[in-house]
DNA sequence: GTTCTAGAAC
DNA sequence: GTTCTAGAAC
């Protein structure tokens, strides 16, 4: 019980999806990429979530007896658990098998990609290494090219592991990204007939251990997005939120990795930036107003887009979809 | 990471 | 009176 309730939300029943075999940068480890056939519906977050929320508190100890000093001691277990959770999945043997489509969106030799349990947009997932990493010559290999503690965030990836093992960790992290993209692309196209920016970074001071990437509808409309921080976190222009291809410039020319490294840590007070839309960068009082005006430039830009679809035929010129 | 809640802001 | 934020607790 509990997960009986179909994630699929959308207009078309049973319309799997499929990543494109467009990838065409990807290795050849990403070629065998399981992908989910089960849920469509990657944008409806509450009712995932609700699902997952059931899911956990079933596995967890609350038909013991009610006492204070027991539920204090549990509690704070269950809440440092939270902080290894995606730990949990990224070491998952068979993912598709073992972890419910109601998270897992795709799964390959070395990475898998999850939906994220609070949306900070429409479309929000996170993107992992799995451990044991095989190396990506060989992803039939049981054995790892590095410890699961190396992989424990960004900071641990660029200094721990060699510079062999971090591009390989970065690469297949960013070949998932791009089938996540594409599946979202699709998505937005199937739900809303158009398709709009995603952001694709690790934040500077991730609350969770294991190294995760986070792909993001540029919306910013999810039911996740609560405080001041959380929006901030996600802007591409302050630096808390570092884009995937800015990693990927640092470990070309590793010469200043200790600085930026060093910069990461001192990230957190950029957390604490006045609050203003990252669209138009108009103040914004508090998170309730910046939810509507978040409304309203989706609103907006839909219209756009459709306008100029039913005119051109066609959303945007190939020059824009560079990112 | 989220939830809870006291006190500030309205 | 209610709404909202930010820090402590989990």
């Amino acid at each position: 019980m509990g997960n009986c309730m179909s994630p699929v939300n959308h207009s078309r029943p049973n319309s799997p999806v499929t990543a494109p075999a467009s990838a065409a940068l990807n290795e050849p480890t990403s070629s065998s990429a399981t992908n989910q056939t089960g849920p469509t519906g990657l944008g409806d977050p509450n009712q995932r979530r609700t699902d997952r929320k059931g899911k956990d508190r079933a596995s967890s100890t609350e038909d013991r007896p009610v006492g204070r000093l027991h539920s204090r001691k549990r509690s704070s277990m269950s809440g440092s658990s939270v902080l290894y959770n995606l730990r949990r999945y990224a070491t998952t043997p068979n993912p598709t098998a073992n972890l419910p489509p109601s998270l897992l969106l795709l799964s390959s030799p070395n990475a898998i990609a999850i939906f994220d349990a609070y949306p900070k947009a429409k479309y929000h997932f996170l993107v992992m290494p799995r451990h044991p990493f095989p190396p990506q010559s060989d992803p039939e290999s049981r054995s790892s090219i590095t410890s699961l503690e190396s992989l424990e965030d960004l900071k641990s990836v660029l200094m721990k592991c060699s510079r062999e093992v971090r591009e390989e960790v970065l690469t297949a992290m960013a070949n998932m990204a791009r089938e996540v993209e594409e599946m979202i692309r699709d998505e937005m196209l199937k739900t809303e007939g158009f398709e709009w920016k995603i952001d694709v970074g690790f934040h500077a001071i991730p609350s969770m251990k294991h190294i995760h990437l986070h792909v993001i509808s540029d919306d910013r409309i999810g039911s996740g997005l609560k405080k001041k921080h959380h929006h901030n976190s996600f802007r591409p222009d302050l630096g808390f939120f570092v884009p995937i291809m800015e990693v990927q410039r640092w470990i070309e020319d590793d010469s200043n990795m200790q600085e930026r490294v060093d910069a990461l840590s001192g990230a957190e007070r950029l957390l604490h930036t006045p609050l203003t839309c990252h669209k138009c960068d108009e103040f914004m009082a508090n998170m309730p107003k910046l939810k509507t005006h978040l409304e309203k430039h989706f609103k907006e830009e839909k219209e756009a887009a459709l306008k100029h679809i039913a005119k051109h035929g066609r959303q945007r010129s190939s020059d824009e979809e560079i990112f």
